[in-house]
RNA sequence: GGGCGUUUAGCUCAGUUGGUAGAGCGUUCGCUUCACACGCGAGAGGUCGUAGGUUCGAGUCCUACAACGCCCACCA
C-alpha cells in the first residue's frame, strides 16, 4: 500500500484506469451468463467532428445505469458506435474542399466518398478518444458504425421488404427541395423561420370581361407557373364568376376559376391563385381539380424553360423583383402589404426550401406508425420522463410519407436500378437486379439509382443492424429489445419514432423498453449553446480543469426531470470538493488502517459494535437503498444527492469524527482493530457505491482497500441488508448529534474560543436517553469540546449558565462571568417562539375536529406525538428561562 | 393557430400517492482542531408567479390569468 498524495489529482489517475478496463474486457458480456440482460445502443454520433456537453451528459447517464446494472451482476451490453451522417459529413468534406480550391464535382463520385471515409477515420478516431476519456463503459469489441457491411446490408434487406410490401415507392411528388445542397430533404429537415416579407395584391383580368379579380401572395415569381385561380365554393362574393376563365398576367395563359374548400375567405381577397408544381396545397388542388403542373422554378433556384423568356435563367428571387416591377409596369400590381409569416428553410444550408416536384423514393409510414403508436399505447415502449409521450402520439398520429431519397453522394446508395426503357428493379444487390431482369426477358444494361438513402433510414435500423441483423445472433437474442433508449427530445421524431416503427416491423418488438429523455445542457446564463454564437463548452476542457468524475457528478446531480442544466462553474467546483473529500476521507482511513486485510464488518460477543456503528450501518444500507430506488425510476438527481450527503454528512462529519478516538489508537487494543475494521467496511461499501457516477476515483481508491477482486468496475455492487436500517438507532444517534450541536451552538453564541473547555450539564427524566448520553458522553466531550458533563434526572437550577433544550434533554453551559443574562433571555425567547408558533399550528389542528375526525389516524397520532413533545420542550424552556429572571 | 414546460432563499435548482419548505453556491460569525482551507464549526435568509376553487389541511389537485422558454402547424 502505497503513500497517497495529499491532494486528489485527477488527471494521473483517469489516464491509468481506462485502458485496463478495456483491455480486461470487462465491458464485454458474459454470453454463458444466464443472469438477465440490461441492454443499451448508443446514439451514434456524427462523424462530423467532435463530441459536445450533450454527448457527455448522455453518456454519464448512460454509463451510471450501466455499470450499476453490471456491478448488480446483470449481463450487460453497452454498444457503441458512429453514424455517418450523410448530409452533414458530405458538407463538412465539401467545405474542406472548398477551401482547398477543388470540389466534389472536379473530384468525381468515387474519389470524393475516398475523401469522405479518410474524415471519417479522423472523425471518428477523434471521437472514439473523446468517449474513452468519459470513462463511459461501452463494448468496444461491438463497435459500429452506419456503413459498416452488415449495417448496409441490413438497410437493403430492410428496403427491399419495404418495398415487397409496397410501402416503398417511387414517383414524382412535391418534395422539400434544397437548392444549395441540391437535394430533396424531409419535412422534419425543413426548419420554419418567421420572415417579414409583403403580401402582393396581383389583378388578373377576367377574359372576355373588364373585370379583374385580385389575388394576394407573398410569392409574386410563382404566378408564372399558376394553372387556376380559387375561390371557397359558398363565397357569394365571387359566385357571379363561376366558370369563367381569367388571363394570367406577363404569361398570357388561359387559366380557370376553380372552387375548392381549402380556401379561406377572410384571408386576402379570398381568392388564391393556384401554382401547383410549387406550393404543397396548391400540388393537392392541382390534383384535385387535374390543373396542369409547370414547373418555372428548377433544381437550382433558377427560373426554368418552362417560364416565360424574360425570366428564364433568373434566379427565384431576382425573378421575384422583376415580375413586381412588370407587373407594376403593366398596372396588375394592386397593392403592396408587409406581411411577416413563416417560411422553410433547409436546416442544413439556411436557405428557404424551394417545394418542387421530383421524382423521389417515399416510405408510406402509416401502417408502421400504427403499430409504433400501440405499442407505446400499451405500455410496451414508455417514456421518461411521462409528458414526452404526448409529442410522440402526436406526431405518430399525424405522421406523412417520408422521403427517404438525398441527391447526395456520402450514404447507402438506393438498392435499385434502370433499365434502358426505365423500368425499376429492386433488388439485394446487381446481380440479382440483373437475374430478375433476365427473367423477364430484359436483355439490355442496368444502372443503378443514383441517390442515396436519408441517414435517418439506417439509423433507425440501428437497435438491431448493430447486432447482427438479418441474421439471427446470440446478440439479437440476449439483447433485443434493449433495455432503455438514452437520448434528447430533439431526435424522438427523427430517431426514436423511426426506429420504433423499424423495429416492430422487423423484429416484431419493441427497440427498447424506456425512452429516458435527457434535459439539455446549456451555458451557466441558461443559454443554449451553439457555435454560432460560440458558447459552446468543450466537454474536455472541464474534464481537465475539475476532472472526469467531478463533471460526471455534476451532470448526474444536475439531471432532474423538470428542467435543462445550466453548466455553472460553481456546480462543478462542488463536485470537484466532493470528489477531495473522498480522496481525502480515504487517505485518513488508510492511514490509520492499514494492518486491516479485509473489508468485512466484524461484530464480537467481546466488542459489540457501538450506537455510531450500528447507525452508520443504518445509513448506509438506506442509502443503498434509496439510491437503487431512485435509479430504478431514472431521478439521477436523487442519487447523486444522496450519495453526496451519505458521505459527506454521515460518513465523513460524523461516523469519522466519533470513530477517531479509536481508529488513531496506538498499541495493542482490540476494539481499535474493531474500529478499524468496520470503518474500512464502510469506506469501501461507500465507492462501490459511488462508483456509477464516479468511477476514476472509486477505482483508484478501492484499489488502495483492501478488497476482493481485481477491479471495482465488476465487483458486486453493494446489496441491502434490511435489518440493518433501524429507525430507533438513528433517533438515538440524531439525540446524540443534536446534544452536541446545542453546545456547539452555545459555544459560538457566546464566542467561547475553541481551545477553551467547558463544563455541561443535562437534565432528563427519561432513562433511556440518560443512559444514551451516559454511554456516549466521550463523543458528546470531544466534539463539543466538554470537559465535564453532569448528567441529572432534573437540572439543578445554574442561574449563570446558557441554556438549551433537545427533545425532553435539558442542556446548561455555566459560564460563571461570561453570560449576559439579558442576552440569554433573548436566545431563549426566540427558541420559545419557535416553538410556540409550531405548537400553535399543531393544536390548531387537534382543536378542529374534521382533522381529527376526517385525516387519517396515522397523520393525526403524527400530530399529536409532536405537539406533546413541543409542550415538554417549551414548558423546559419556559422553565429554563425562568431561572434567568 | 395548437400543444408542452418553467415560475420555490441573493444565484442555480430539489420537493412522486396533499400533512405545513430543502440542497449546493453565495453571504455573516468563529477557527492553520494531528484526512481535507477543494476544509471545520455555528448562523442569517422564503406570505413557494397572481387570483379564485376543492379539502380538516395545497408548493403539491382543479380553473383562469401573467411572464419566460420550447415544440408543432399548408391562411396564400
Amino acid at each position: 500500500m502505497t503513500e497517497i498524495p495529499k491532494a486528489y489529482e485527477p488527471k494521473e489517475i483517469e489516464k491509468k484506469w481506462y485502458p485496463i478496463w478495456e483491455d480486461s474486457g470487462y465491458f464485454t458480456p458474459k454470453m454463458d451468463s444466464d443472469a438477465q440482460s440490461f441492454s443499451m445502443v448508443i446514439p451514434p454520433p456524427n462523424v462530423t467532428g467532435y463530441l459536445h456537453m450533450g454527448h457527455a451528459l448522455n453518456h454519464t447517464l448512460g454509463d451510471v445505469l450501466v455499470r450499476w446494472r453490471r456491478m448488480q451482476g446483470d449481463k450487460t451490453l453497452w454498444l457503441p458506435g458512429t453514424d455517418h451522417a450523410g448530409i452533414a459529413t458530405q458538407v463538412v468534406v465539401e467545405k474542406q474542399l472548398t477551401k482547398a480550391g477543388s470540389s466534389r464535382q472536379a473530384l468525381g463520385r468515387e474519389e470524393f466518398v475516398k475523401k469522405v471515409w479518410e474524415w471519417k477515420a479522423h472523425s471518428g478516431g477523434t471521437i472514439q478518444r473523446q468517449m474513452r476519456l468519459e470513462g463511459i463503459s461501452v463494448d468496444w469489441s461491438r463497435e459500429r458504425f452506419t456503413l459498416d457491411e452488415n449495417l448496409s446490408r441490413a438497410v437493403i434487406e430492410v428496403f427491399n421488404r419495404l418495398y415487397e410490401d409496397g410501402l416503398i415507392y417511387r414517383g414524382e411528388y412535391m418534395v422539400n427541395w434544397s437548392p444549395v445542397m441540391g437535394s430533396a430533404i424531409s419535412d422534419l429537415e425543413v426548419e420554419m423561420k418567421e420572415v417579414k416579407g409583403h403580401l402582393y395584391h396581383i389583378a388578373y383580368p377576367i377574359k372576355g370581361s373588364d373585370e379583374r379579380v385580385v389575388v394576394a401572395t407573398t410569392r409574386p415569381e410563382t404566378m408564372l407557373g399558376d394553372t387556376a385561380v380559387a375561390m371557397n365554393p359558398s363565397d357569394e362574393r365571387y359566385r357571379h364568376l363561376i366558370g369563367k376563365t381569367v388571363i394570367l398576367p406577363l404569361v398570357g395563359r388561359e387559366i380557370p376559376l376553380i372552387q375548392d374548400e381549402f380556401v379561406e375567405k377572410e384571408f386576402g381577397t379570398g381568392l388564391v391563385k393556384v401554382t401547383p408544381a410549387h406550393d404543397p396545397n396548391d400540388f393537392e388542388m392541382g390534383k384535385r381539380h387535374n390543373l396542369p403542373f409547370i414547373s418555372v422554378i428548377g433544381k437550382d433556384g433558377k427560373m426554368t424553360s418552362e417560364a416565360p423568356s424574360a425570366y428564364q435563367g433568373l434566379d427565384r428571387f431576382e425573378a421575384r423583383k422583376r415580375v413586381i416591377a412588370d407587373l407594376e409596369a403593366q398596372g396588375y400590381l394592386v397593392k403592396v402589404e408587409d406581411h411577416t409569416h413563416n417560411v422553410g428553410h433547409s436546416e442544413r444550408s439556411g436557405e428557404p426550401i424551394e417545394p418542387l416536384l421530383s421524382t423521389q423514393w417515399f416510405l408510406n409510414v402509416k401502417p408502421l406508425a400504427e403499430v409504433a403508436l400501440q405499442a407505446v399505447r400499451d405500455g410496451r415502449t414508455r417514456f421518461v420522463p411521462e409528458p414526452w409521450t404526448k409529442i410522440y402520439v402526436d406526431w405518430m398520429e399525424n405522421i406523412r410519407p417520408w422521403c427517404i431519397s438525398r441527391q447526395l453522394w456520402w450514404g447507402h446508395r438506393i438498392p435499385a436500378w434502370y433499365t434502358e426503357d426505365g423500368q425499376v428493379i429492386v433488388a439485394r444487390t446487381e446481380a440479382e437486379a440483373l437475374e430478375k431482369y433476365r427473367a423477364s426477358g430484359g436483355t439490355g444494361n442496368l444502372r443503378q439509382d443514383e441517390d442515396v438513402l436519408d441517414t435517418w433510414f439506417s439509423s433507425a435500423l440501428w437497435p438491431f443492424s448493430t447486432m447482427g441483423w438479418p441474421t439471427e445472433t446470440k446478440d439479437l437474442e440476449a439483447f433485443y429489445p434493449t433495455t432503455v433508449l438514452i437520448t434528447g427530445f430533439d431526435i424522438i421524431f427523427f430517431w426514436v419514432a423511426r426506429m420504433m416503427m423499424m423495429g416492430l416491423k422487423f423484429m416484431g418488438d419493441v427497440p427498447f423498453r424506456t425512452v429516458y429523455i435527457t434535459p439539455l445542457v446549456r451555458t451557466s446564463e441558461g443559454q443554449k449553446m451553439s457555435k454560432s454564437k460560440g458558447n459552446v463548452i468543450d466537454p474536455l476542457d472541464i474534464f481537465n480543469k475539475y476532472g472526469t468524475d467531478a463533471v460526471r457528478f455534476t451532470l448526474t446531480a444536475a439531471t432532474t426531470w423538470g428542467s435543462d442544466i445550466a453548466l455553472q462553474d460553481s456546480k462543478m467546483e462542488g463536485a470537484r470538493n466532493f470528489a477531495n473529500k473522498i480522496w481525502n476521507a480515504t487517505r485518513f482511513v488508510l492511514m490509520n488502517c492499514e494492518e486491516v486485510t479485509d473489508p468485512e464488518w466484524i461484530d464480537t460477543s467481546s466488542t459489540p459494535a457501538t450506537l455510531a456503528d450500528e447507525w452508520i450501518l443504518s445509513r448506509l444500507n438506506s442509502a443503498i437503498r434509496d439510491f437503487n430506488v431512485s435509479l430504478t425510476s431514472y431521478r439521477y438527481h436523487d442519487a447523486a444527492n444522496l450519495l453526496y450527503h451519505f458521505f459527506w454528512d454521515d460518513f465523513c462529519d460524523w461516523y469519522i469524527e466519533l470513530s477517531k478516538p479509536l481508529v488513531t489508537a496506538k498499541g495493542e487494543n482490540p476494539a481499535a482493530d474493531l474500529a478499524r475494521q468496520r470503518i474500512i467496511f464502510v469506506l469501501e461499501h461507500s465507492l462501490r457505491l459511488l462508483h456509477p457516477i464516479m468511477p476514476y476515483i472509486t477505482e483508484e481508491l478501492w484499489q488502495r482497500l483492501p478488497h476482493s477482486g481485481e477491479s471495482i468496475a465488476i465487483a458486486p455492487f453493494p446489496s441491502v441488508d434490511e435489518t440493518r436500517i433501524r429507525p430507533e438507532i438513528e433517533n438515538d444517534m440524531d439525540s446524540v448529534i443534536e446534544t452536541i450541536k446545542k453546545i456547539r451552538n452555545i459555544r459560538a453564541e457566546w464566542n467561547i474560543a475553541p481551545s477553551q473547555t467547558v463544563k455541561i450539564l443535562i437534565g432528563t427524566h427519561d432513562a433511556h436517553i440518560r443512559n444514551l448520553i451516559e454511554s456516549n458522553s466521550g463523543h458528546i466531550e470531544r466534539l463539543a469540546r466538554v470537559e465535564a458533563l453532569e448528567l441529572h434526572e432534573v437540572l439543578p437550577p445554574v442561574t449563570a449558565a446558557a441554556r438549551a433544550v433537545v427533545g425532553n434533554i435539558e442542556i446548561a453551559v455555566p459560564l460563571e462571568g461570561m453570560i449576559d443574562f439579558a442576552k440569554e433571555r433573548e436566545r431563549l425567547k426566540r427558541d420559545i417562539e419557535k416553538s410556540e408558533k409550531e405548537l400553535g399550528g399543531l393544536q390548531g389542528r387537534l382543536n378542529n375536529p374534521s382533522f381529527v375526525d376526517r385525516a387519517a389516524p396515522e397523520v393525526v397520532a403524527q400530530t399529536r406525538e409532536r405537539a406533546s413533545e413541543l409542550t415538554a420542550q417549551l414548558e423546559k424552556l419556559v422553565q429554563t428561562l425562568s431561572f434567568l429572571q
